[in-house]
DNA sequence: CGTTATATTGATAGATATCAATACGGGTGG
DNA sequence: CCACCCGTATTGATATCTATCAATATAACG
């Protein structure tokens, strides 16, 4: 049974790090192998044949994909309790590369597992819902509101973790959250000296401190219109 | 088994139609329930308690969420062979509304059933690498780049229904269009006429014909840049 | 045939990309 | 310990694209 915590946080019954508990208390997790994997790393990558799903234990993760051009674009950020893989049960192929953006470590998830079984079309069906949301943000918002959104995202992941969700440290580069929100990166740095004007937050190259979060989510409304 | 045209459409050897034919001839299968659903009419709506999934049998959908502000966007178009409602599997209440754009027909397939449990996570994952493909194309992407794009995937989902590739009808609007592809309405409206301009297509309201499929590929590239 | 929704086209404004220059910062080697 | 260097970030000027506002035209429908 899902405890407090985690069904207050995910808002809804499908809690992963419960499920891994549950999953993890069977004969069959007793086994479940657990990897390591150093910063700027890849756990797999795109083309790779799939085999296992990961759950994130510890450290973060970017997951990539190649346009046709050579060029990567950034589709993810993983933190702990997260599951990487799932866009590789299509072709049995990895459709994604994930790499560790510090040093990190996973349990490697049998996707045909009696335990996880059950857990997997709606985990899978989460996800989906989720990348919907995304595009609506990022076909639908402004700038301002595309990046607000990745902060505030961010923050409640740290949050999750355990660490404070007014003041972190991004793992990414400018380049790379653009890559992420569909924008370019000087336009990423403009967004963030603007609301450094309006005292919404403080950076410092990565360092972020949120200064008043109610101005941050106010930022995340749609367009300007 | 797969028969051949399954594997050459899709390229992968995941065939829905395939899998129905196989779950049609279970035991199961033989109650499966039938449904249609006139033109304008919702087959389920955003919110409603999910409790099955439906392929298409016949005629086609859009599936739309509504904005914060109370404003429809258009998320999917799907035709024969797609399969609805797999977002409402997460929180067991169906996330979008899915409507028929014609006269359609459905089949009710128990999301709990021996014949599709093992097809369903990959559907799922299908539908992911699906919607992250949609939405580097929306982020990336001209206006023109995303007309055509909408328009290569209309003709091929024609072809794969027996229809002709080179001239068909849409059944959405300019407006639907502009919400599918994160564009105003004079925007899609703008790229048909130069399209036609081009002599790449030529437009009549919402009957298209495709002079040169080629040059509507090249447009479906990357920005101008 | 009139009436209304949909589509086209034009003029302009607003947002982000692009090009370019400068500033910062972290690490290395002198 | 300081100076230098290179990747990263900031900031400015301008170009380009799409949205917006507005008018007209066309198509759908009773």
């Amino acid at each position: 049974m899902p405890d407090l915590a985690c069904s207050s946080l995910q808002g809804d019954d499908l809690c992963l790090p419960c499920g891994l508990a549950r999953l993890a208390a069977t004969p069959t997790g007793a086994r479940l192998a657990h990897r390591r994997v150093q910063r700027g790393e890849p756990l797999f990558r795109e083309g790779a044949a799939f085999s296992l799903l990961y759950a994130v234990r510890l450290g973060s993760f970017k997951s990539l994909v190649q346009g046709e051009n050579g060029l990567e674009q950034v589709t993810g950020f993983h933190v702990e309790g997260d599951i990487l893989g799932l866009d590789g049960l299509a072709r049995q192929r990895h459709a994604s590369t994930a790499v560790a953006l510090e040093d990190a470590e996973v349990v490697a998830l049998p996707c045909r597992d009696a335990g996880l079984d059950p857990l997997l079309p709606r985990l899978l069906s989460r996800e989906l819902v989720r990348q919907r949301e995304r595009l609506q943000l990022l076909v639908g918002g402004s700038a301002e509101a595309r990046v607000a959104t990745f902060l505030q995202e961010i923050a409640r992941r740290m949050q999750v973790r355990g660490y404070s969700a007014r003041e972190f440290h991004l793992r990414l580069s400018r380049q790379e959250i653009g890559s992420y929100l569909g924008l370019k990166l000087e336009t990423v740095s403009r967004v963030f000296s603007r609301l450094q004007q309006q005292h919404v937050l403080r950076t410092q190259g990565r360092h972020v401190r949120v200064l008043d979060p109610a101005a941050l989510a106010a930022s995340s409304g749609a367009h300007p219109a």
